[in-house]
DNA sequence: CCGCAAAATTAAGTTTGAATTAAGTTCTTC
DNA sequence: GAAGAACTTAATTCAAACTTAATTTTGCGG
């Protein structure tokens, strides 16, 4: 997943920047209003955490015009706690959920979470859990017939991505866009390594590939072991 | 289907054209407005992507040109966000659509997929949707009485045509024409055998040959399977 | 800091399957 | 029933995807 920050405290950005790297998350990291407007609109992010008190631009344009232009990707927006007036405006101008600050990370991890399982039409589900497979974020493992394996950062959130977007055809190239940031190797052959340590670790059916167009999740169908 | 896209920003045009390819389209490239004002009028495109913003020639001189000179095909307009007038501009000069940069491929490829089909006299189908079939572009598949059926990328960009094309002959010279970027063979048989492996997923019927002339794509009627 | 172990990535060689060509067969029309 | 057009099957080609191993990077304990 590959997200935005948009938020001019360095120290803060800093910390958040950290946090969500260290749960496989690809991170940037903006400070200006008027770049973060060219920058989310024409990268592919999978969310944006944009901070309402912004130099170059009041983060509630940069909003209002992403969606104008018809940008879709969801947007957690952070404001002060004693403006609580941007709140309403923030959500009115297309925002999916807000965090006051000051906030804890593991808040922000947790309403990133669900925010993402909400935009793949995954809502009210506490965890992501599709086909079989119980994704646990806490720990980077998956759990099967209640039997966990253990994932290592990339084959976990190679398979979070995946199950994130059940019944699709996920190409390479998406991957590669969403998994790392901006400049990775076009011709790079990462994925396929990791789709294999996944298929050794989960069972070969759990991951499709259709050749030309990409790879598609599975649940694991019954008593499918190794 | 034969797209052009006019475009002098080399990596976004390296990118939309491995996208569009990717999506089975037979895609050329032309960054200068002179060439693009000969080759558009001269070869037989479905589409053509034309940025405003051109070394050689205005893009809007090209496209009034090529209207001038009696050419229908479908254009979509590329415009700067801050250069606003251009895209009425753009319009008037005889634009079928336009897209503000920066965009989102995925968002140039649903408005090609619209104006191809609104080209086709099949306008306000949110799908491709012909005779019993259903097309899913974004999985390449056909979707006959609710079960998917998959396509291989050739299958599929051989289908789509004849979908768009329906009640019509289409001869086989158009379908090299315009499923193959400029030279390939004119003896050719691939025609033919793809035609072959579409009957064997879809059934006999749908396609029906006129012996020296073509091709006629029909719908499935009623409850033919195999 | 340094060095070690695990993980990530790159690289190289192999396998697979789609796309095209080729060749032989069956229609269709005159 | 001959000739060409279209069909079908098989062979070939070539790039995509797989697999394994080698290399680089990263994180951590000393």
């Amino acid at each position: 997943m590959r997200l935005l920050i948009v938020e001019d405290d360095v120290a803060l950005a800093d910390e958040l920047t950290a946090d969500l790297g260290r749960s496989g998350y690809a991170v940037d990291w903006l400070a200006d209003g008027r770049d973060a407007q060219y920058q989310g609109a024409s990268e592919p992010y999978d969310l944006i955490v944009l901070d309402l008190g912004l130099p170059g631009k009041p983060g509630l344009d940069v909003l209002r015009e992403w969606r104008a232009g018809g940008l879709t990707t969801p947007v957690l927006i952070l404001t002060a706690r004693d403006h609580w007036a941007e709140r309403i405006d923030g959500l009115k101008a297309g925002a999916d959920d807000y965090l006051t600050k000051p906030f804890h990370p593991e808040e922000l991890q947790l309403r990133i979470q669900s925010l993402l399982r909400r935009a793949h039409g995954l809502a009210n589900q506490a965890h992501l859990e599709v086909g079989g497979l119980h994704l646990d974020e806490s720990r980077q493992a998956v759990i099967r017939n209640g039997n966990d394996i253990i994932l290592t950062a990339a084959e976990f959130s190679l398979l979070r991505y995946l199950m994130l977007h059940p019944q699709q055809i996920v190409s390479k190239l998406q991957l590669l866009e969403h998994l790392y940031d901006g400049e990775t190797e076009r011709d790079s052959n990462v994925i396929e390594v990791h789709v294999n340590h996944l298929r050794r670790k989960l069972g070969k059916a759990v991951i499709e590939t259709r050749r030309g167009q990409g790879y598609k999740f599975h649940g694991v169908t019954a008593g499918s072991t190794s």
